[in-house]
DNA sequence: TATGAATGAGAGTTCATTCAT
DNA sequence: GATGAATGAACTCTCATTCAT
């Protein structure tokens, strides 16, 4: 019930997800969506904070089975470029910039915002911390760092959501990799093969 | 009537922002709102266009009086991070979250933040090319600085829009401009009196 | 509107009154009522009002019009008692009885009570005060008069009002008035030509 | 359950009252209230029908301790005055309102009040008949008494139950003693001591 | 006997939009 | 141009009731 509400937020919005079609979606009347999460508000945010959560989750997944810390960030950038394979939550993108709207206005989904973010920034303060610790990295302030290199993330995340005619998947994920392999002192190529294999080129992308 | 739509939208958002609000807020009847824009969603996407070009506008004007490129950088950085005083329309940044949601499925206002991202990066890029020609920057390749650089901006101004406890708009200023001198080579000193005279500092601000 | 807001709480009372069903009396659509009276409470309360308001209006019309302090006081017993042609609100006591219940859970309404009930006993006070000034009557307590008087009323109210097969409109009547001239000290013979003339008569009343 | 049921409706009235309300306040499933009573009707009928029982057994269960006819007669109305201490079941009169608005609507509900009222008057023919018979009482027709008295309290007890600032329970049962000993001629002293004992004085009666 | 899960049938209310004036 | 009146089309939420277990 709860992906179903997630399905129906990616494609209508937080503020034009209906009860209905989340009960529609999960094959079973309106009536018990109230039942089980008491207002319209309280399921949506619930889906949200799900939501959010799983993507977290796979991200770690997918880390943790990455040795160096340098393929570690890159996978994480990969997710958030939208330039990976299969296992990411269709629309996670669309949903964060539905999350950041509703946040405005709505304390519960703020909440479910800042804690993603922190845990997000946290995340990439480890990997840092471990490239440093291994001399993948040169030395920096890893708080300043992830930081700064969220924020860029989420920037880029915002033109691949609208997809942006200039700044489409691959070319975010190249800009934030140079980004990152120049001011950790990493030596990173750009590898046709990997964004080759990737379903996720958008074609309105221009240039 | 414009004004009066913004200044709704910046409270209750796209989608909660009704015509009746808009009329009250104006002093007219709704009937009139809809008689000059036809239908609701007209009517802010128009407020939004409005809104956005008011923003650049502002922006051109202070830009155009300061001599130096790295000063003009430093007031674009200023003003997207709300560290700036008077002049820059009330809610901007709130604006910019709802606009990013709304671009989600909405054409037009997709046109709208295409646009005007568009003439954002082109600022930056001029600036760019001014600070290389003048050699206050080093050379860089000013398209890759404009596309990574506004994604980073926007991203700050998510967190502060949001009221983030861990990134504030002094926080993310001065990690903005720290990223910006870095990149550009020129020397930066975070300006305590700049940031003492600001009205905007969020008590909520960690550290 | 309120006319007819008042007739669909006679036929289904104060809860069981839908604003649909108002609307369909009164011929527009259900949205235009709740624009004209906010919600559905101060619809039903205000017609609630209303009803009071004409039952008293119609009361003091018709005694204005009689000479003697008896037969005043004899006319306010035949509204009461539904002895009593036309011009009396169809379906008052009833309204009573809503009215009554209520005003238990809704403090609007049983301001409303409050209000009627005191004008109602006030009424009986002031011919109470002129018959004994005329010397129609003895002199009694006009206030514990009143009191007594006007519970006596509302209990015959509801026997009417429920068609008690015992205590019907006719038998309140004349039990009312023999009370009154036994404690007032006027004589009052049963007409039996007016109560033959009255089309109230309920057949299901017994003996 | 029907008790549940009993302080439901005393609560929220008969319209208000819900299934789950009742079975909540019962420790069980709504699911086996109506288990039990087939349907939400039957089942606030049912609980208006054993309220009126324990509320007659209870009045029953004074007047069979007291010798005296004026004694019993006075029991009753200090019952009805609500001016008399434990054991009498907890809004009562409030139940009785709502009984009277239920009844102009539901059959069974009317029968129900039928049956009471008839019950309720029966009982003070009785104990007028005793009174005559002990010479307590002067002779009078002990149904027309019956009919008068029984309105009389009814209506004292609207008042009661709603607070009217005007009539409360103290004024009430004077006020009907006195009619009583008057129209009975027997004598009635107000018992100071009685009423400064019970706790049921409403501190919002006048005077 | 007892219940959790499920639902159908509304109910009130909201709101963009229309239209006669 | 300007508005008050009017409405249709939703939408959320409520609640008695059913049913499998």
């Amino acid at each position: 019930m709860l992906e179903a509400a997630r399905r129906v937020m990616v494609e209508r919005g937080f503020p034009g997800a209906r009860i209905t079609d989340v009960a529609d979606r999960a094959g079973v009347s309106p009536a018990l969506v109230i039942y089980y999460f008491k207002s319209k508000d309280k399921l949506l945010t619930e889906a949200m904070r799900q939501s959010e959560d799983l993507w977290y989750a796979e991200m770690s997944r997918r880390a943790a089975k990455i040795p160096s810390a340098a393929g570690r960030l890159e996978e994480v950038v990969a997710m958030t470029c939208h330039v990976s394979g299969n296992g990411v939550p269709e629309g996670s993108l669309e949903l964060w910039l539905d999350l950041w709207a509703q946040a405005l206005r709505d304390q519960e989904v703020r909440a479910v915002r800042e804690e993603f973010d922190e845990r997000f920034r946290e995340t990439i303060r480890q990997i840092v911390r471990d490239g440093i610790a291994t001399e993948e990295f040169s030395e920096v302030d890893e708080d300043e760092f992830a930081v700064a290199y969220s924020a860029l993330l989420d920037g880029f995340a915002i033109q691949i959501a609208l997809e942006d005619p200039v700044v489409g998947p691959e070319r975010a994920f190249d800009a934030a990799m140079r980004v990152a392999s120049r001011q950790l002192g990493f030596t990173w190529e750009a590898r046709r093969a990997r964004r080759a294999s990737s379903g996720r080129q958008r074609t309105r992308e221009a240039r």
